[in-house]
DNA sequence: AGCAGGACCTGATGGC
DNA sequence: TGCCATCAGGTCCTGC
């Protein structure tokens, strides 16, 4: 569920709030969550522990601790971290609760059990695969009209099924990669080589376009989303052709449709995307 | 190398 | 009301 912007949300909201704050206890509800090293390693060894900082890399969480380790959080489709100012009601899905040395609550709640957490010394993040395996971050130069050119041409794949493989570009998912192809008038079932220099730039400008706008409306909310303070985000007001399969396209009039790519639905345009 | 398909989980929705 | 099938924003693994 979360892609770049909504995680990005989460972690503006939580660096307002866990900088300068240490950890006094952890409570898990739920093993599975916890990837490396185990529930009870992190039950015991992370109280006493500060948060200097949070980044973002791809759709990847990571507090960055004062004594140079890491804790690593994917939210994969229905994760939340939601934080409190003291220990609120839990349901079941509540599957790790985080206290700290103000009695701020953050809580870890994933209806489908998808997400993960890790905690490892800063020199062993190369442990967590899919954040090593990154691909540059849409937002930066790194990622621009010659990169995807280049990486287009050599694919025999479809351009959706590029699009959201992490390793190539960091953080996008179903929605985003919808929306992106309809700005730039491509379809998602497009062979990638197939795709110009000219709808490389159109398709560059518009994936960093989706993601600017997405980010400043605080995310999508579809359903599970939310943000660290429990409120919907407001991009789903924005959104053109994702969930509006058999309705009018705003451009053209004409009935979008779903079809599945790349093993995901996917919604488009038959007439402006070409 | 790169792709498709299934697996990992729970819940919501729609048809009968 | 119950039962069944289908769908859901992500990623990892296996096998071709």
């Amino acid at each position: 569920m979360p892609e770049l912007p909504e995680v990005e949300t989460i972690r503006r909201d939580l660096e307002q709030v866990l900088p300068g704050r240490t950890f006094t206890d952890v409570k898990i509800n739920y093993n599975g969550s916890i990837k490396e090293p185990s529930a009870y390693a992190i039950k015991k060894g992370l109280p006493g522990r500060q948060v200097d900082f949070i980044d973002r890399r791809g759709k990847y969480l990571l507090f960055y601790l004062h004594d140079s380790t890491v804790m690593v959080i994917h939210l994969r489709m229905t994760g939340r971290l939601l934080l409190f100012r003291d220990m609120p009601a839990l349901d079941k899905h509540s599957h790790v609760i985080f206290t700290f040395d103000n009695h701020a609550c953050l809580i870890f709640h994933d209806i489908r059990k998808f997400g993960t957490i890790y905690w490892l010394p800063e020199k062993r993040l190369d442990i967590v695969k899919g954040l090593s395996a990154l691909g540059p971050e849409p937002l930066t130069e790194e990622f621009n009209t010659n990169y995807l050119y280049r990486t287009a041409k050599k694919r025999r794949g479809q351009i959706k099924g590029m699009l959201l493989n992490q390793s190539i570009v960091a953080g996008l998912g179903n929605i985003y990669c919808d929306e992106a192809l309809f700005l730039a008038g491509i379809r998602p079932d497009r062979n990638s080589d197939s795709i110009s220099a000219e709808e490389c730039a159109k398709l560059c400008r518009a994936i960093k376009e989706v993601l600017k706008k997405a980010i400043e409306k605080r995310g999508t909310t579809r359903s599970d989303y939310r943000d660290a303070l429990g409120n919907y985000g407001l991009f789903q007001n924005h959104l053109q052709v994702y969930g509006r399969t058999g309705k009018p396209c705003l451009a053209c009039g004409s009935m979008l449709v779903r079809k599945k790519i790349a093993g995901r639905s996917s919604h488009f345009c038959p007439q402006c995307q070409k």
